[in-house]
DNA sequence: GCGACCGTTCGGTCCGCACCGAAGGGTGCC
DNA sequence: GGCACCCTTCGGTGCGGACCGAACGGTCGC
């Protein structure tokens, strides 16, 4: 995907046809800041964040984060959208956010440690459900994803894909993937930083997460981005795909 | 981020339980110098350059690279072996190659542009085959991988996987894929930052390139990553894919 | 209207770090 | 042994950029 072209590149200082070396360095300086990075990870859930919000979060004045956010979104990296008097930023899209997650998994130690997941214990939430950018991860994404490979609508061992019966089962679900829609992929993996593990994303994923969270087979705790399956939802994992309600706790 | 308690530093860059905003900072910060990004870059092709290659290659002086290698190495992200008075560095793992990738395909222009396709045009060589990283790319590495999705062996519409019959093929190759043998993905697709199209990496992707190598089905041209595809390499290619010799050129 | 709040812009400060040249150790060649 | 070569270490310099506080303009609520 890339940033839509130079118009992005060029207004944060860097020229289209500079050297590629010149211009990987300055792209990588997005992330290169603590303050940056933690803005980027904050956002990895997908929603809007005010500049206050994250300045508190990264523990800077007003006026730094507001450098900051002017500087992602000029990248092309970050979306805002103003209302009133509030500057609401998110991640510009799936490939933003693919990218900070790739960054990340590389950077970050495993934390398969079961005693350090998600340092603070608060948020054994975080660990049974959550939306990573646009589709499930946490226990609830693993339990969806490995389902579907043990019912033969995805392969998993050798490579990452929906078989015919996967797409056979979306469409049951009334979401037809139409191969080449968009540039973003229709089926990929996402290796979640804190599970260490793949599990669905890419179009597919998104529009799984969309449906659940429209017919209220899961539901955002607080301002989280952490999910609990309802009860409804419990039978649907079951109905669809043999989950039982045990795996997700 | 200013004062960042400096003791937080050690020899390696950081310490292990930094926050996660701090580490993916210092990570994303070794990509984040013009030299660097131009040694990375370089060493996409898999091989082993020098010190003094590599110093060349980005307009710095000897002591200046020698700072900046043994930062990368302290990383993790290089591994070097020494040999009389010279210092050979690579890329440390697959890992890190995938990195680099990804990152540069989110910052570097899509090249689609044929006529800037590797701005000097005396590549062009680079454009028909070349070696990414471990496995191939360029036209010869689209042939490849179009072939085996044409003839069932690979899913890419829905994801990006081998089926049971691609396995098979691989298998009569001697090939034999062990599900979850390491880390590494069996088989991913790889987004080449000149070609903007995917193309068969991971493991089953590597030991395919290094068997065409070995068999003289390919063989390296100069010093250069480009791969030329020989007359053997043409029979093998139509009997095992039904790749026509005009689809490389 | 006035005050509370959110965000931005502007000086000014300070630290990190990329860079070089010079000097020094290790290795290989003749 | 002597010399050329590859690399490293060490001071010193200069620039980019992250940060803050203060001042200002917009937006909302009362």
């Amino acid at each position: 995907m890339s940033p839509s072209s130079g118009s992005a590149a060029v207004s944060s200082g860097i020229v289209a046809h500079a050297p590629p070396g010149l211009r990987l360095a300055h792209f990588a300086s997005l992330l290169a800041d603590e303050t940056r990075a933690v803005f980027l990870l904050s956002l990895l859930d997908g929603r809007a964040w005010t500049a206050s919000e994250l300045a508190r979060q990264a523990g800077v004045a007003a006026s730094t984060a507001s450098e900051h956010l002017s500087r992602l979104t000029a990248a092309g990296l970050l979306a805002e959208e103003r209302q009133g008097r509030h500057r609401y930023v998110r991640l510009a899209d799936a490939a933003a956010a693919r990218l900070v997650e790739s960054v990340a998994a590389y950077a970050l130690p495993g934390r398969d440690n079961p005693h350090t997941l998600r340092a603070a214990g608060a948020s054994s939430a975080m660990a049974r459900g959550r939306t990573c950018y646009d589709h499930f991860a946490g226990r609830l994404g693993i339990a969806v994803t490995d389902a579907m490979e043990r019912r033969g609508l995805l392969l998993m061992g050798s490579g990452f894909a929906l078989t015919e019966e996967g797409l056979d089962w979306f469409g049951g679900l009334g979401i037809h993937l139409l191969p080449a829609k968009s540039r973003r992929p229709m089926v990929s993996s996402c290796l979640d930083w804190t599970e260490r593990k793949r599990h669905l994303a890419g179009i597919a994923g998104a529009e799984l997460c969309w449906l659940a969270l429209e017919k209220q087979w899961c539901v955002r705790i607080g301002s989280e981005r952490a999910v609990k399956v309802t009860a409804a939802g419990e039978r649907a994992l079951y109905a669809l795909l043999g989950i039982e309600a045990d795996e997700l706790r």
